[in-house]
RNA sequence: GCCCGGGUGGCGGAACCGGCAGACGCAGAGGGCUUAAACCCCUCGGCCGAAAGGCGUGCGGGUUCGAAUCCCGCCCCGGGCACCA
């Protein structure tokens, strides 16, 4: 065991050592010679002669993040992926760009830099180069040049440009695209745009020429897609900041941190996603993703048709949305939610003298009644409105609503079951028709009157009835419904409202505005001031970037969990002497104050594959000829875009719904030439591991378990010690982690990339197995054996022509395995490739010709390997430009083929024929056979199914 | 509850449009080389059975000359959504 292996082992052994030595040399190499840089057509990386003559690929991983922990082996997989798909693109004659930054803002960096007591610049620059190092080893064929940091000052420089972009922009929704704010001030100047009422600060009903200057600024920002908004949002004490919708789970906490989330009214910047709900829905159609992604934006933009329908109170028009007008008969009572604008007014008056305590609450006036819900529905986090389970409360507003089809004269309630954020966050309740409805109807002693025939077999006792069926009790002097299917229904009713001006058709989204601000230190500085009036001003252009001040203490102000009485403090609100500031904006220096949120950590993840294309530009956030070569629209679908996105699907709503919306915004302002950032979405699987665990609970190093079979059961022990067997995520506290480091120092680089590939597709999660790892390394020891004396180090190969069974072999597996990597199957290719491998050890002889089709196939997958077994053909060029090679038609055509003889559908016989056999004489063939007659047993033959030259299929009487 | 995926040897997986189930690899068994071991090379290997043969792709049905593959109904696992009117 002690043996020194470098006593017995050959010299010229492919061994981990001689590995990682072929693997630094390689990569010093590379380094040196600038290996992987795409040229651009135009600006400082233009190389017009590369470029010309080549199609283009843009193969993207997602944006990593600069993780303070490191790698584990289910990191690298999907760059190991892009990798091998981008070197094959290089290898068929495509200009590839592939290249690696770092989202590097945001929470982790921040919580980990507090930890440490570091600033998170030195923290974060420390993990970058970390990951760098990691990545480095791993051979990635990335365009170094083109890596970026999102914090880097020259980066967020543009991230800020681009939020004036969209701060200095409203959506035209005639035009259905975003325009420039010059360009509706224009027309509010025009009277061709009324001035809308609502809006905070300016008295409804003025006309344009009569506002002045300030009420002016107020309507062109409540235009922005870019916003302050008052209003209820996500705050989570926990983690002293707000959230987005997105960021929080479904049981109302934190999705970082697992705080419990309030909702709480607060002046924060709002991004207007919602304008784009409709795009962002249907360009779906035209991107190659995922169908489960697909669905996933689709069912959080969530659009439903329906119809808004006007309700006569005596405080004036409540105006509700439905999806089932056609139910507008069996609307028995309304409901608000505790948010809703009009609840004042609604619960101005007394009691009635009949009114049960169940409605009142036991409050002595509708207004004590429904402020005493408000501020309860408030108090509560989302978390224990949810977890009281669904027990519906509420209370009696006093108030009574006309419905429009009936006339009756029905109850409003507020309740916190109606969300104040879908719809207009008031419904018509039906409780014949919905179940939430039925049980608010139950619980408050509500009539309920059914407006849909449910089938014969319907217990009327069980609930609404939700199903379609032909409409009942819903008839009046002017509409007549009973008999209608819903559908029908639903378009009588809305014609009916629409006629007399009490109703309209409309779509509703689920989908809400973006929350774009966050009360955090380290993330990118808003490029915005506020004036004596406290009204933003976005910063011009050459103030960019404002850059993030340093300050003393960063970390964020969180507070108890269930703290919700609490104010958010941003860190940089700390520094007074940077929040206060004299600028000239043009109109002489004045005093005022700056923004101090910062921005969400998506911003910088919005745009970052516009920025890889060219990075180094100091003028445009990227240069337009450049922009419309890599990811211009082409092809058919004239969509454009990067030609290939590979990450995790955790993303599906988050980043990809921003980027896809900051995309857009970009489109319709004329700065890209294409309407979606990624054409085609790969979503690789998860490397998952074993964990176990000792009786205690406690777990034990996952390398150190040993696993038996007894008595036919797999048992586990650590330490003589049973232990028990969990799957799951692979990670430090659960001691079952392995490192790519690990892997590399013990099979090399090339193996581990090889290990990879081949555990199977690349969309399917499954558990690492460091013991399969060696099956990778005996095939390179094989491919490598197979070229190079073990004893002289020298290439083996002879030059006389292979034999034509290899030659065929050889030819067939160019075929498959250039189809198998053009379409991301490495684990088939690798499969292949070893097949050809395990002939040539047969054979005992490897071929010029073999070899060096054999060595430019596995170059994609184990590039260091092939490029040194390249050079010691003979070789003084680098296989990454080298064409792959093409398989000869001619080679692939067999002159025999195996024909399969079943009978009764079971194979019975093999038949080896030509190709070109006819079916009669095929159908002879199989007749013939001695083994067909046996199987027979005397029965007569009914029919012969022949699928020349493949099969024969005879069945018996 | 609703919506997506997915269930194939001891394990990871292959099988492209309905036509040889289990490619390739790990682990295993046997053999060769070796003083010996490792490495390497060869052979075996779904299950039952001595064999002939039978049974086999989560379970139960169906379509078909023929089903891992298509259809219907279940079960289990993973993921997403969830008071969205």
């Amino acid at each position: 065991m002690s043996t020194p292996a470098q006593d017995t082992e050959p010299a010229h052994r492919y061994t981990a050592a001689l590995a990682n030595r072929i693997e630094a040399h390689w990569q010093d190499r590379w380094q040196a010679d600038g290996t992987f840089e795409a040229p651009n057509p135009a600006g400082p990386m233009a190389e017009p002669g590369k470029v010309a003559g080549r199609p283009k690929t843009y193969v993207l991983d997602m944006f990593p993040y600069p993780s303070g922990i490191g790698l584990h082996v289910g990191h690298p997989l999907g760059y190991i992926a892009t990798d091998v798909y981008a070197r094959f693109k290089r290898m068929t004659g495509h200009n590839v760009l592939h290249a690696l930054g770092y989202d590097a803002f945001g929470l982790p960096a921040e919580q980990y830099a507090v930890q440490t007591g570091q600033h998170p610049r030195i923290t974060t620059e420390a993990n970058i180069a970390t990951m760098r190092a990691q990545l480095r080893r791993l051979g990635l064929a990335h365009d170094q040049r083109r890596s970026v940091s999102t914090t880097d000052p020259g980066y967020y420089r543009w991230t800020q440009w681009i939020f004036l972009q969209v701060y200095n922009s409203w959506y035209d929704d005639k035009a259905q695209r975003a325009r420039p704010i010059a360009e509706l001030e224009a027309l509010l100047a025009a009277g061709e745009r009324p001035v809308p009422p609502g809006v905070p600060g300016v008295a409804d009903g003025g006309a344009w020429p009569e506002l002045d200057e300030l009420s002016r600024r107020r309507v062109v920002d409540a235009h922005r897609l870019a916003y302050l908004s008052h209003s209820p949002v996500n705050w989570c004490p926990g983690l002293g900041t707000v959230l987005a919708n997105e960021e929080v789970t479904a049981d109302g906490r934190s999705d970082r941190g697992n705080f419990p989330v309030f909702k709480r009214d607060l002046r924060q910047w709002m991004m207007r996603i919602t304008s784009y709900a409709p795009r962002l829905l249907s360009d779906l159609d035209r991107l190659d993703w995922p169908d489960s992604i697909k669905l996933q934006q689709r069912n959080w933009i969530g659009r439903s048709e329906g119809a808004r329908v006007l309700f006569r109170t005596d405080a004036g028009p409540l105006e509700v949305f439905t999806t089932r007008p056609d139910t507008l008969f069996g609307a028995t009572f309304m409901v608000v939610a505790p948010e809703h604008p009009m609840l004042g007014q609604l619960a101005s008056g007394a009691w009635e003298t009949d009114v049960p305590t169940a409605w009142t609450g036991g409050a002595a006036t509708p207004r004590d009644a429904v402020e005493g819900y408000r501020r309860a529905t408030e108090m509560r986090s989302d978390l224990e409105r949810q977890s009281e389970g669904r027990d519906k409360t509420g209370v009696f507003t006093g108030a009574y609503a006309t419905n429009p089809v009936t006339g009756e004269v029905i109850p409003v309630f507020v309740a916190d079951y109606v969300l104040m954020g879908y719809g207009t966050g008031a419904i018509m309740a039906v409780p014949g028709q919905d179940d939430r409805d039925w049980e608010f109807a139950k619980r408050f002693g509500l009539p309920v009157i059914r407006t849909v025939a449910p089938p014969a077999d319907f217990d009327e006792a069980s609930g609404a009835f939700t199903g379609d069926g032909p409409a009942i009790n819903s008839r009046n002097e002017s509409l007549d419904l009973d008999g209608r299917d819903v559908a029908e229904a639903k378009a009588r009713t809305i014609d009916w409202l629409e006629a007399r001006g009490t109703g309209q058709r409309t779509v509703t989204y689920k989908l809400r505005d973006w929350l774009f601000s966050r009360q955090r230190y380290w993330g990118e500085p808003f490029p915005v001031v506020y004036d004596e009036h406290d009204l933003p001003i976005g910063l011009p252009d050459a103030m960019l970037p404002v850059e993030l001040p340093e300050v003393d203490d960063y970390s964020p102000r969180t507070f108890a969990e269930d703290d919700n009485t609490s104010e958010p403090e941003p860190p940089l609100a700390r520094k007074e002497d940077w929040v206060s500031v004299t600028l000239d904006l043009g109109d002489g220096p004045k005093a005022y104050r700056r923004e101090t949120n910062t921005m969400p950590q998506w911003a910088g993840s919005c745009w970052y594959e516009l920025r890889y294309l060219d990075p180094t530009n100091t003028e445009r956030f990227v240069d337009a000829d450049v922009e419309r070569y890599w990811t211009g629209p082409q092809g058919e679908d004239q969509v454009g875009g990067v030609d290939l996105y590979v990450g995790g699907a955790e993303h599906a709503v988050l980043h990809l719904l921003y980027a896809r919306f900051w995309h857009k915004v970009l489109f319709d302002l004329g700065h890209v030439s294409s309407s979606e950032p990624f054409h085609r979405l790969f979503n690789q699987g998860m490397i998952q591991a074993y964990a176990y665990t000792d009786p205690r609970g406690s777990y034990v190093p996952a390398d150190e378990v040993v696993e038996e079979v007894v008595d036919g059961q797999p048992t586990y022990t650590w330490q003589d010690v049973p232990v028990t067997r969990e799957y799951g995520k692979m990670g430090k506290s659960l001691k079952n982690m392995v490192t790519p480091d690990d892997m590399c120092a013990t099979y090399g680089a090339d193996t581990f990339r090889l290990y990879e590939m081949s555990m199977g597709p690349l969309d399917v999660s499954r558990p690492w197995e460091t013991r399969a790892v060696v099956g990778s390394q005996r095939f390179l020891q094989r491919l490598w054996r197979n070229v190079v004396d073990e004893e002289t180090g020298l290439a083996r190969v002879v030059d006389a022509a292979p034999d034509e069974a290899t030659r065929r072999l050889l030819h067939r597996t160019i075929d498959t395995v250039r189809a198998d990597l053009d379409g991301l199957r490495a684990n088939t290719a690798i499969a292949r490739l070893t097949e050809l491998n395990n002939h040539v050890v047969k054979a005992g002889v490897m071929h010029r010709e073999v070899a060096a089709a054999m060595v430019l196939m596995v170059a994609p997958l184990a590039p260091h390997l092939a490029e040194e077994l390249w050079s010691r053909l003979g070789h003084d060029t680098t296989v990454t430009w080298t064409t792959f090679p093409v398989a000869d038609p001619a080679l692939l055509v067999v002159d025999q083929v195996t024909a399969v003889v079943q009978v009764a559908g079971k194979v019975r016989d093999r038949l080896e024929v030509s190709p070109s056999i006819s079916e009669d004489e095929l159908r002879v063939l199989a007749l013939a056979s001695e083994a067909v007659r046996r199987a027979l047993e005397g029965r007569a033959v009914r029919t012969v199914i022949v699928r020349a030259p493949r099969l024969v299929n005879i069945v018996p009487a």
